[in-house]
DNA sequence: AACTCGGGGCT
DNA sequence: AGCCCAGAGTT
C-alpha cells in the first residue's frame, strides 16, 4: 500500500496503537519536565537506553532542577557524568543550563530557534525536547528513525549522506501526526529500537509491515547501508598505580601537560593514572617517565610489579595498558595531583579506562 | 564532507 | 570481533 492520502492516517493509528501496547515505561516517559526530558535527551545521544537509566536517576537526585545544574563545579557534573562517555556533553548541558537560567528565566525555550543555540542542542535534540515536552510539531530524525523511513520508503545508499539525510527528514516531516507529535516520534523511534532493528529486523511483529517497501523488495538486509568506519589502530600504553600503607592512589589533572598531551585524551580529559604513550618496551619507559615527574628519590627503591593488562577503545583506537602497581611509604606529588582511595575513584571525573585500572589494580589473583 | 568523541551490549 | 546506538561540534 502507498503511503500517501487516505492511507496515512490508518498507517498512524496502526503504529500508534501499536505503541501504545508496547511502549516501554523509561523513567523520563513518566514526565514531562522540559528540564528532564533535556538530560535524557542528551545521556541518549549514541548511547543505549540501558546505559543511560542509572546515570539518569542519579544525575536527576543530585541536580533536581535546572538552577542546580546551572550553580554546580563542573567537576561535580562530570564526576556524575563519570563512565558514560561523550563527556563534552556534559561540559555543554550545564553551560546550557547557566544560558538558560541567565537569559530564558530558567525555563527550557520552547522556540526552536533559540533551542539551537544552546550548546549541544542539534536538530535531533531540538525537535526531540520540544515535540515531547511542548508539543511542538517537529520531527525527529536520528539513527532509529532513518533505518526505518529508508526502509519504509526502501531508500538505498549511506543514509547520512547529506542529501539522502535531508530527503529522510522530508519524509520524517511528511508522516509526523501534528496532534501528538511527541508520542509520534517516539513511536517511530521505539519501532526502531524494538522491532526494526539494524540487523534481523522483526518484519512479522511490525506495525507498519503493509507499508514497507523494503519489505515488499526483500531489501530489508541491505537497506539502510552500513557506513565505513575507518581501521582500528593499536595503542600501547604503561601506566602506575601507586599505593600507600592507607590504601590511597594518586591521579593527575586532565590535560596536564607533563603526562603527555598525547595520553590525556585517551583519558577524556579527566582525572587519571600518571601513563606514558609506550614506543618498545613499557616498564623502563614508565620508569623514566616517573623519575621526571616525581624525582628519582621516592621511587629508587620502589618496585613496579606488573598488572594484568587492561583493554579499552576510544573510538577508533584500541588500547593496551600495561599497569603497575608501585608500593610507596609515602604517595609523591607532582603540580595538581591528588590523592584518593584506590578503591573508591567515584569522588573525582575519571573514563572509564581508569576505572578498569584501579579494578585490574584491586583484584584478587593478579600476577606478581 | 570528513573527523572526533566513549562505552557497552548483542550477534 | 564487529557493529552501532534517542548526535553534536570542529576542521
Amino acid at each position: 500500500m502507498k503511503l500517501r492520502g487516505q492511507d496515512l492516517p490508518r498507517f498512524r493509528r496502526k503504529l500508534q496503537e501499536w505503541f501504545s501496547g508496547q511502549r516501554r515505561d523509561l523513567p523520563w516517559r513518566r514526565t514531562k519536565d522540559p528540564y528532564r526530558i533535556w538530560i535524557s535527551e542528551i545521556m541518549l545521544q549514541q548511547t543505549r537506553v540501558a546505559a543511560v537509566i542509572p546515570y539518569y536517576e542519579s544525575f536527576l537526585e543530585r541536580f533536581p532542577d535546572v538552577r542546580a545544574l546551572a550553580s554546580a563545579p563542573q567537576e561535580e557534573v562530570l564526576r556524575l557524568w563519570s563512565g558514560l562517555g561523550y563527556y563534552t556533553r556534559a561540559r555543554n548541558l550545564q553551560r546550557a543550563a547557566r544560558e538558560i537560567v541567565e537569559r530564558h528565566g530558567g525555563e527550557f525555550p520552547r522556540n526552536l530557534e533559540d533551542a539551537l543555540a544552546l550548546p549541544g542542542i542539534g536538530r535531533y535534540s531540538a525537535a526531540a525536547i520540544l515535540s515531547i515536552a511542548y508539543e511542538e510539531p517537529l520531527a525527529v530524525l536520528d539513527g532509529n528513525v532513518a533505518r526505518v523511513l529508508a526502509r519504509i520508503e526502501a531508500i538505498r545508499g549511506d543514509p547520512r549522506e547529506s542529501a539522502r539525510w535531508k530527503r529522510l527528514q522530508q519524509a520524517a516531516d511528511a508522516l509526523l501526526d501534528g496532534r501528538a507529535p511527541g508520542a509520534w516520534n517516539q513511536t517511530v523511534m521505539e519501532l526502531g529500537a524494538t522491532v526494526c532493528t539494524p540487523r534481523a529486523p522483526v518484519c512479522l511483529l511490525c506495525p507498519a509491515a503493509k507499508w514497507c517497501r523494503a519489505r515488499q523488495l526483500g531489501l530489508t538486509d541491505v537497506i539502510p547501508e552500513k557506513r565505513c568506519k575507518r581501521k582500528p589502530i593499536q595503542l600501547l600504553l604503561a601506566a602506575a598505580v601507586f599505593t600507600d600503607r592507607n590504601g590511597r592512589t594518586l591521579l593527575v589533572p586532565p590535560r596536564d601537560a607533563t603526562a603527555g598531551e598525547e595520553v590525556s585524551p585517551l583519558f577524556s580529559r579527566m582525572w587519571q593514572f600518571p601513563a606514558v604513550h609506550v614506543r618498545r618496551d613499557a616498564k623502563p619507559e614508565l620508569r623514566r617517565y616517573l623519575a621526571e615527574e616525581f624525582g628519582t628519590a621516592a621511587l629508587k627503591t620502589a618496585e613496579l610489579e606488573a598488572l594484568e593488562p587492561v583493554r579499552h577503545g576510544v573510538t577508533f583506537r584500541a588500547i593496551t595498558i600495561s599497569a603497575f602497581r608501585v608500593r610507596v611509604p609515602r604517595l609523591p606529588r607532582s603540580a595538581g595531583s591528588r590523592s584518593i582511595e584506590l578503591g573508591n575513584l567515584t569522588k573525582l571525573p575519571v573514563s572509564n579506562l581508569t576505572r578498569k585500572i584501579a579494578r585490574a589494580a584491586t583484584a584478587p589473583g593478579r600476577p606478581g
